[in-house]
RNA sequence: GGGCCCAUAGUCGAAUGGUUAAGACGCUACCUUGACAUGGUAGAGAUUCGCGGUUCGAUCCCGCGUGGGCCCACCA
């Protein structure tokens, strides 16, 4: 017997038992079944599943449940992307400073316990990786095969060292990652400094910063600008008597300043750019101290003070000063402004694959299919390489050596995983003594081979099967840096395929205000906090029927409210059922003589299993939940429960019972394991208690559509309008609707079967029914 | 500033080059009908963002504008 209520109590007994079951488990000895592999993300191990989590996963999920029951081998693994920076700011917190080795460990500790309540939720939400094929981005197992990729890499030239600038905090002396910076806004100085031309005139400059004037290895103006297009290529002198070249660039500003400005390296982000733009050599101005080096009578002094003496210096060379309010980068710490220092930082180079990496993403199937659009444009538009370097703790060691005099090499395999504080160190052509790298990965170079990670790679057999993958499913704001580091990686670097063959982007949950969520606006909505109001097939629901693909949407609660009604109405329709059939719910019997309503619902069925099927292929699972759900709720419960009434409680054990019944099961049946990917605990609970069936829902074969049936379509849709208008009568009446009425006239323009009307009588319970040839109308006498 | 996406009732959202522009939430009225009041039956509510163009006909296709979102860049 079904309980009353569908509750989390229901949905919590089958997470159990699929646990212990092993209901999703991978099969690995199978292989007459097609395989299909998904790449799921490894989300962050912040420790909190948050409403985006729900959403992208759910997606994940419903395409698994779906391939498991249309016949695929489904390989659903999931991992955990555990090194990062706001982990260490985290533990540092807790336990202080601590040397390397130990703060490492502390950091495991903590993840550790992050990944035990993501678990938790994950599996309170339903979903069904095999957690047998868990990986972790911080084992020393995925160490090794990220140091590995990077040797091999490294062996085909395309991982190398070389300077690039760094955020530097003259004041903790130590690099700075974006993360901790912040703007501030200062009141600065534009300066209006006269340089020479070609021909003696002068060149008027515009900089908030003269003190790197030492530095300057250019002058750029905006290629529409008259005034300076003949100075393109020419060499101009500063005003501290230096030989620089001009060049004319697009992102110089015509209107400000002067419209003509100095590069220097470096005295922000726009020069970086500029430097490698146009191949401009590199003058190391600051000292990590932030004291000026390489700058002749200003060696040694601060930032500050170079700018007040060089001013002196310059004398009537600045002929306008004007006040500039600008935004400088500070480190959030000591709120001291930060510095640009060239340091050596490994590279992965982009620039020479581009070609490639364009060409393999063009290989994918991406869904929706403008998503490639964000990665071209990206490649077409990189200007440099690709910095893996991070000099932080909690990540993977690069694996490689230098020397003093500039060598580098890679680690040996059999070095691996590789520890700098383990390593042995090797020697240098030189002489000397080559030390290991202490600097760590990216965290990008660790996600970007999860497509070999999980298909056993370097191992070649393994590779062939489980290479490339059927689906990487992610969020459309990572496709320049998950989408695109990976096939980059996995796919030009080390196997030369594409990592996957389709990959399905999904966008972003909003709070109900249509604003991103954020702490500091206060309309966070956290699954936990849903879960306690709500059953899990709801907010699964709720995923599937929000909206397209990679779009945004705001959550709404009016949204959620609706998946539980129509989990309610599922629920009881199957009371009904149940409590109409009693054990012949169970029975497996041949399809006895139907009536045309009971074709009419079959038909009604069969469409929406076809439309289902199409739009779950196409991943469009809005598409298909409002399909079920029109059909269930409309057709099903508000109509043929309501026709079919009279049959089974009036019937006895006739003709018309026993084709109501077998309809009944059949329709209830399907519409189960049209729901199985959605609503999993529900179809199983009804599988299980109503059908009373041993085999999980879930193991169950997605179904076929059989014949639509357009004539009994046609038929009862009339019917189904003769029927509403009735109902329309009854209620302007103040009638209930099971009142009976003495009569009624029905004018067609084409008649109707007189099995349909003796059904009409007994559904609106009309005593006598007359029907006449003409426009449609309907008469209550 | 660059690229991409989007604009349809109070809100969220479908659909279509051609009768009356789905559905949901919310709102109103009635109905305690033997699955369900977490329900049922009805009702009200839309100049399909603005301006031009293509067309016999545009909410849909094109252009411009306005407003939003995402990613990236960011002023020397």
């Amino acid at each position: 017997m079904l309980q009353q209520r569908y509750d989390r109590a229901i949905e919590e007994k089958w997470q159990k038992r699929w646990e212990t079951e092993g209901t999703y488990r991978f099969d690995d000895k199978n292989t007459s079944r097609p395989l299909y592999t998904i790449d799921t993300p490894p989300p962050f191990t912040s420790g909190e599943l948050h409403m985006g989590h729900v959403l992208s996963y759910s997606y994940i999920d419903f395409t698994a449940r779906y391939k498991r029951m249309a016949g695929f081998n489904v390989y659903y693994p999931q991992g955990w992307d555990t090194q990062g920076f706001p982990t260490e700011v985290k533990v540092e917190k807790k336990y202080g400073r601590l040397n390397p080795v130990e703060f490492r460990q502390k950091c495991v500790e903590w993840t550790v316990d992050m990944i035990a309540r993501m678990k938790t939720q994950m599996k309170e939400m339903g979903f069904s990786p095999d957690w047998r094929y868990e990986y972790k981005t911080m084992d020393s197992e995925y160490h090794r095969k990220v140091q590995l990729s990077l040797i091999r890499m490294y062996g085909d030239k395309l991982v190398y060292r070389d300077k690039y600038p760094v955020f530097w905090c003259p004041r903790c002396g130590s690099a700075v990652a974006k993360a901790e910076l912040d703007d501030e806004e200062k009141a600065g100085t534009l300066n209006y400094i006269n340089f020479t031309g070609p021909n003696g005139e002068k060149l008027p400059i515009a900089t908030s910063r003269p003190e790197l004037m030492t530095a300057c290895v250019a002058v750029l103006f905006n290629p529409e600008d008259a005034r300076y297009r003949h100075l393109e290529g020419k060499t101009v002198t500063t005003a501290l008597g230096k030989q620089v070249p001009v060049f004319s660039d697009k992102d110089v500003e015509k209107e400000f300043g002067t419209g003509l400005l100095m590069v220097c390296t470096f005295g922000d982000k726009m020069d970086v750019v500029w430097l490698h733009r146009h191949k401009l050599p590199l003058i190391e101005a600051i000292d990590r101290h932030g004291r000026m080096q390489n700058s002749g009578e200003l060696n040694g002094l601060k930032v500050e003070e170079a700018r007040k003496k060089v001013i002196e210096i310059l004398g009537e060379k600045v002929f306008k000063k004007e006040p500039l309010r600008q935004t400088v980068k500070v480190h959030d710490r000591c709120r001291t402004p930060v510095e640009l220092i060239p340091s050596l930082q490994w590279f992965a180079d982009i620039r020479t694959t581009a070609k490639h990496i364009k060409a393999l993403a063009e290989k994918v199937r991406w869904v929706p299919d403008f998503g490639i659009s964000y990665l071209i444009d990206w490649v077409e538009g990189a200007e440099w390489d690709w910095v893996i370097s991070r000099q932080r703790v909690f990540g993977t060691p690069l694996p490689f050596y230098a020397c003093e005099c500039g060598a580098t090499a890679a680690a040996g395999e059999d070095e691996l995983p590789f520890y700098p504080e383990k390593a042995k160190g090797k020697a240098c052509g030189c002489g000397k003594r080559m030390v290991a790298e202490t600097s760590t990965c990216d965290c990008w170079v660790d996600s970007s081979i999860t497509p070999l990670i999980i298909a056993g790679w370097p191992d070649e057999k393994k590779m062939e099967r489980f290479y490339p993958s059927s689906l990487r499913p992610q969020g459309v704001e990572i496709v320049r840096t998950w989408a695109f580091y990976t096939i980059y990686r996995s796919g030009v670097a080390l196997t030369g395929m594409p990592p996957w063959e389709t990959i399905l982007l999904n966008g972003n949950v909003l709070a109900p205000d249509g604003k991103k969520m954020s702490k500091s606006l206060g309309n966070i909505i956290s699954p936990a906090e849903l879960l306690r109001d709500y059953p899990t097939d709801a907010i699964r629901q709720w995923a599937a029927l929000s909206g397209a693909m990679a779009k945004d949407r705001p959550f709404s609660y009016e949204d959620i409210k609706h998946a539980k009604s129509f989990l309610a109405k599922v629920w009881n329709a199957a009371r009904f059922v149940e409590n109409a059939l009693k054990d012949e719910i169970r029975a497996e019997t041949a399809e006895p003589e139907l009536s045309t309503i009971d074709r009419w619902i079959i038909g009604r069925l069969n469409t929406t299993i076809k439309q289902c099927t199409e739009h779950m292929e196409r991943f469009e699972f809005h598409y298909a939940m409002s399909k079920l759900q029109a059909f269930f709720w409309g057709d099903l419960c508000d109509n043929y429960l309501e026709y079919v009434k009279h049959r089974v409680y009036e019937d006895g054990n006739g003709a018309g019972r026993a084709a109501a019944a077998y309809t009944l099961r059949k329709v209830l049946n399907d519409s189960m394991l049209l729901l199985a990917p959605f609503a999993p605990h529900m179809a199983e609970e009804l599988n299980g208690e109503l059908f009373s069936r041993k085999t999980s829902i879930h193991h169950a074969q997605w179904p076929e559509a059989g014949p639509e049936y357009a004539d009994e379509v046609a038929k009862v849709t009339l019917l189904n309008a003769i029927v509403s208008e009735l109902r329309q009568h009854k209620a302007r009446n103040r009638l209930a609707q099971n009142a009976e009425l003495a009569k009624v006239r029905l004018s067609l323009p084409q008649g109707m079967d007189a099995e349909l009307l003796s059904e009409l009588q007994k559904i609106s319970k009309i005593k006598e029914l007359e029907t006449v040839k003409g426009e449609f109308g309907v008469s209550v006498l």
